[in-house]
DNA sequence: TTGAAAGCGCTAACAT
DNA sequence: ATGTTAGCGCTTTCAA
């Protein structure tokens, strides 16, 4: 005797078994109902889901994972849960994997750093079935991971460390130029750049300097190496304000930064707009907030989420597509950060 | 033949199987090395481990949760990603779970009531062993949990909604007073209070009043019934300085709302705290940042976070024991936004 | 279109 | 102290 189909105890949660039984069908056959299939007869059917209706039936998950060996679960790395341009990530994000039937667990690599653990291995351990990295991890923790991997958002990762993983990333470059242009077109000429490390702020340096070279300027970065903290952002700029002349405006890598870069301005006793232009990247919420107002490159985050998201569900209903790349153009959300200056519109150098 | 025991296939990843033939036990003495049990000798105890090693064995939790009827993790309900006073809390939770071998699984209230999710029941479907409650969902959603919650910073469910739970809450009732006090210590007298709804707002709004009443002032609370965003914050702090005479201080119920007021003095052409001091409530890393610099009251996230992990650890252990209900002391963590007042240190009526 | 049966990889009760 | 064995609740051939 092998099989001892469960019986509708009084205790535990009901079982497919109890369903099958109620509805007068196979448990092969509530299986088929519960994913959807298509050559279930409506009658057999409708009798099932009204069995798993009156016993409030929920599936096993574990049973499910170990019997098809998938969790539909995927796990999703940020870098820091108080740069709050992951949430609109995440809604993205969350907007197509569930629908889908796929549980989605969040890990903030700081954190894991911070107490020593390596997320991805926790995500491994997690099983789940396949990766989304909108942070960048050291190159090591990426050797051999034996799941699909979209990278969202740090497209740096993607063909250098992680040959076989989908992109799906804002266009940093086309951001930082988007940026410098607008304080380019407010008339500023002595236009600073607050960089960091990591690959979207190497692209959004990389934006800037085109938009300077191109508007036959010269560049003025600092901040190369080091972090993109709101400390950061503050002794960037603080560099950039002390520079002889003195910048009119300074970009920011992202908003923490340009944070930071005001707290720098009122050290100097300078405000923005009215002696010097500021402008960060991610449109986060912490940009909107009316006290600080910031102009701000907006990636569309979300839309990035939900790409990245159905980028994912296709690479696991084929492994062997082609890897997808795509860039999502960014927009710029003007504040009153870049309002109209003090000299009027036009700054000389 | 009812058992299989799986061969060392190719493909595969290694089962427990795997480790026991490697290691010349049987599968039952590997779980039980797994799981760490006192009777196992030291001999075969190595052999197994080093069979693990080398195999780079990884138990399924899938197999694990469907056998044991638990699936070690816990879920953790938190109100608004945006308002990142969760993030220590999270980490305090992390730092006793984590060991404990618990996977923490982190759901944002307001995502999930905006598409119409309910994040409890999306927690239950994954077989949660445990849920905190860092956020107050409508009390509907918490009808017959089958599961033990722990609510961790919002006592006001605790008794009421939530009759067996364990609470482990700061005393936001103390955290009002304390924010209080220091600015009656500052020598203020008209001092104003922004709330909005929901518990731990109801409590720092007691103490605010209790703090004044003993000083023999009139509470002056506005915001009751309100939300507790930014531009909450803004419009009761412009209520609050629209007042004849205006206030020369004032509590927001926590750091978000108390950047909303900062953005209100602005636009009455006021300063903090030259002209208006401004507490916040929570120490999020908002508070911290060089250009907002707002006091504000320390809840302690972290400590909460470690000791309501504890407390679930133990009601796992005994599900019978009696429920807990543990308040952490505030402290008050002071920055500029109270410094010295344009006026000296006193403030008249 | 539906059912029977064999596992998925582990735990735990029981034997030894 | 260690091995045997029967499931946990589901998926998935394979037959019918």
């Amino acid at each position: 005797m092998c099989a001892h189909p469960t019986s509708a105890s009084a205790r535990t949660r009901p079982t497919i078994y109890d369903v099958a039984s109620r509805a007068g069908v196979s448990k092969s056959l509530v299986s088929l109902v519960l994913r959807d299939e298509p050559h279930v007869s409506d009658a057999r059917r409708q009798a099932v889901l009204e069995a798993i209706e009156e016993l409030g039936y929920r599936p096993s998950r574990a049973a499910s994972a170990l019997a098809s060996q998938q969790t539909r679960s995927v796990g999703v790395l940020i870098d820091d849960f108080r740069n709050p341009w992951f949430v609109e990530l995440l809604a993205g994000l969350r907007s197509v994997l569930d629908p889908a039937g796929y549980t989605v667990s969040v890990a903030d690599l700081q954190l894991e750093a911070a107490s020593g653990r390596n997320p991805v291995d926790g995500f491994l351990a997690q099983h789940v079935d396949t990766l989304v990295l909108a942070a960048e991890p050291r190159a090591e923790l990426l050797r051999n991971i034996p799941v699909p991997v979209v990278v969202a958002g740090v497209r740096e990762l993607g063909p250098a460390v992680l040959p076989r993983a989908d992109v799906v990333a804002g266009d940093d470059e086309r951001g930082g130029e988007l940026a410098t242009r607008h304080l380019l077109d407010l008339g500023h000429r002595r236009i600073g750049h607050v960089t960091g490390r990591g690959g979207p702020a190497a692209h959004r340096r990389k934006g800037y300097e085109r938009a300077m070279t191109a508007a036959g300027l010269r560049p003025l970065v600092v901040g190369a190496g080091k972090g993109t903290s709101e400390q950061d952002g503050r002794s960037g700029a603080l560099e950039l304000l002390d520079r002889v002349p003195p910048v009119t405006a300074i970009v920011a890598a992202n908003d923490v930064m340009a944070v930071g870069a005001l707290a720098a301005l009122r050290e100097r006793g300078l405000k923005a707009p009215a002696d010097v232009a500021v402008v960060g990247y991610d449109n986060s919420p912490l940009a909107a907030y009316g006290y600080l107002a910031l102009t701000s490159v907006d990636p569309h985050s979300r839309e990035i989420g939900a790409e990245a998201a159905r980028t994912l569900l296709a690479r696991l209903e084929n492994p062997d597509a082609p890897r997808r790349y795509a860039l999502i153009e960014p927009a710029l959300a003007t504040r009153p950060s870049t309002g109209p200056s003090r000299n009027g519109q036009i700054h000389e150098p």
